[in-house]
Order: structure tokens, then sequence, then C-alpha cells
DNA sequence: TTCATTTTTTATCATTTGTTAAATTTTATT
DNA sequence: AATAAAATTTAACAAATGATAAAAAATGAA
């Protein structure tokens, strides 16, 4: 997926706005399992994922709770360390060997107090993030596990191929066991 | 609480652009009940609570599902009106008689598109908010009902004293006797 | 206050999900 | 292909939460 595909989707800038924030915008590859992000610092970059899938997950008490899946065109930050500038509660690990987008929140940051188009870009960016925040809260709110996977394997069937079913499971706040029961109940 | 220290709590503005965004802002009072933003329709208004406390809920077949509250200082929103012109999933009702402060979308999109700064606090305000949702959904994700109910109960002590218990447990994704058993069994 | 209504609690039983352990299947490596 | 390691499923029992109904407490109106 191109640079400039996403970053067109988020909100459309005038060529000259699009042509600065490029400029501050890198590539660079990392292999699976490779740990993107660390919980505990304050983590100051912001990747487009050009190719590949990732997720971000807590550890809490010994176990990791996976609460996002990025892939091809989805936005990597640590919500937390990008608002605050205080340290994030995330790790974000590469599912898959990953070609990413690399923007330096520091440029960015200059960006949006010279270019009132580049700071509308910003805000439609954490507008769009919101929302589907909020969708997935709202999800997790109103639906049992059952329809959370079928909501899943609905609109995103390609993530259930791609991602080993504990990450899953634990997306979905449920033990994998307790998915492999759903999925040996609704076939 | 006063407009300004509202407005100033989400990204300090120049004078200038302060004034120009109070302009558009005007004071309103509805009675205890009263449907602030209703599902379904397009909402084009933005409220800061002055004083009072609301609920926002979604209707799942017959019955409500709340799914966040709003106090003073806080914003009132239809997110997904907000962001994308489009139908809200959300009734907003007022749990008390409540004050508020309304600015007009409209208003607020044209201040977007020629002030700067005005932009910059947009932007602002999406990002807490983003934080503020994501922190919401980790909790809700991480904690069971239990530890969910005496986060509430240490963080926003005044919400349990304000709102009645079956609001409560909606928005902690119990039903209300759950909610009851889990009070008598913490004393 | 008194009465009716609403809210909250308690009790019982059903259902869902968790925990642990073992069996099976899949994947990766030699 | 053979082996080891990792992932997934299955099974049995435990714990948490839901559903329904009834009792108790709190609230509001006459």
């Amino acid at each position: 997926m191109e640079i400039d595909t996403i970053l067109d989707e988020i909100f459309k800038l005038p060529e000259e706005s699009k042509t600065a924030l490029k400029l501050n915008i890198s590539q660079i590859k990392y292999p699976k399992g490779h740990i993107l992000l660390n919980a505990g610092k304050v983590e100051s970059n912001i990747y487009f994922i050009k190719k590949g899938i990732v997720r971000a997950y807590v550890n809490q008490n010994d176990n990791e709770i996976t609460f996002w899946f990025g892939k091809e065109g989805q936005t990597v930050i640590s919500m937390k360390s990008y608002t605050q500038d205080e340290k994030g509660y995330e790790d974000i690990e590469l599912l898959e060997d990953c070609e990413l987008y690399e923007l330096k929140k520091e440029n960015l940051q200059k960006l949006f107090e010279t270019d009132i188009h580049i700071a509308n870009w910003g805000r439609k960016f954490a507008e769009i993030e919101l929302v589907k925040t909020e969708e997935r809260l709202i999800s997790r709110q109103f639906k049992n596990a059952t329809d959370r996977y079928l909501e899943l394997l609905t609109y995103h069937p390609e993530l259930i191929r791609r991602i080993q079913l504990g990450h899953i499971a634990s997306y979905l706040g449920i033990t994998q066991v307790s998915l492999s029961r759903i999925r040996a109940e609704i076939k």
C-alpha cells in the first residue's frame, strides 16, 4: 500500500503540504517478532503499515492481552505517548515481516504549528481513530464472545486467517479454550 | 464550571482565537430526562457541561446499554455525527437538570479552516478523547466486573453517588443484579 | 405522613466462561 | 520423511455472571 493512499484516506492535503509531510517519512523493514513500540517507553515515532500485520498488547500479570490489530494501510502509534509525551502502556509486535513508513513525531509537531492543512490532517486522523476505538468499545460492551467472533469473521476474515487463535481469543476478551469451544459450536 | 476553564484544559488558545471560538458558544439549560442528542439523527451540536451529569446509551433489542457518563467540564458529542456527518448510534440523556454551553458544529468547521490554533485545539480535543476512550476499552478488556466497579469507586466516587445503579451496572457491562451481588461481597 | 412507585437487594437455578490437563493437529527444522 | 516444537481442540470440573422472582429499601407525590 502506497504512502499517498494512506495519507489521502485520512484527509486530502494540498500538494505542497503533502510534500512537506512526506519529506519527514522514510521506509523501513522489520522481521516478524520485532517489537516496534515498547511499553514503558516514551515512543515518538508513528508508523504506517505498507505490508504486514501487527498487534498491540499489554502485559497484565504474566499474560499478554491483545487489544488491537493493524494491517496494511493502518497507523501504528502509542496513543498515550503521542498525545501526552508519557510512557505508553502497550507493546506493539510484528506478527509478520513488515514494511513500514516511519514518521518522527517531533517533525510532525512542528508541521502542526506552521501548516493549517497538516493540523487539520492530524485532527482528522485523531477523529477517525476515535470513532474506530469507540466502535470497538461498543462492540465489546454489547456483544457476547460468539457474536464478536462472528463479527470479526464477517468483516475481517483475513485477520483470522493470518493471526493465530491465541491472539484472536485475547482480542475478543476470552481464553483460547473458550474460542475453540465457540468455533466448534458454530460449525 | 466556566467555559474558559473547559476550553483551556483542552489546549491553550491565543486570546484572539479563544474570543473567536467563544463568539459561537451560547448557554442553555435543560431538565433531567431531556434527550440532548438522538440516535439515528445527524447531530451537529457540541455541548460542554457547565453543571450536571449525562449518559450516552445505545438501544439494543429493548434494553438500553450505557457506555459513557459525562459530568462538569466534559464534552457531549456524537462522535460519529461529528466526524462523519452521519447518524449517530447513541442517545444522550440528562440524568440531572443541566446547564450547558452549546457550540454549533458548522461554525466550528469554518474556524478549523481559517484559524490554525483552533485547528490544533480541535486536534488536541480529539486526541484527548481518544486516549480516554482507549483507556475505557482497555479497562473493560483487562478487568473483571468487580475490579471495574472498584476502579469507578476509587476514581469517580461521585458518579456512584449521583447515578442510579442500573446505569452503573450497564456501564460496567453487567446486570444490576450482578452489581448488587458484587457490592454485597466487597463490604 | 401515607401511599404508590421506583430502585436496590437477596435468593435460586441456568448458562457461560475460566482453569487445568491431555490429546490432536499443524508448523518448522533437520 | 522424521522429529520436535508450537498451536489448537477436547474434556471435566470450578467459578462467575445471567435470568427470574420476590423482598426490602428508598424516593416522590398527594
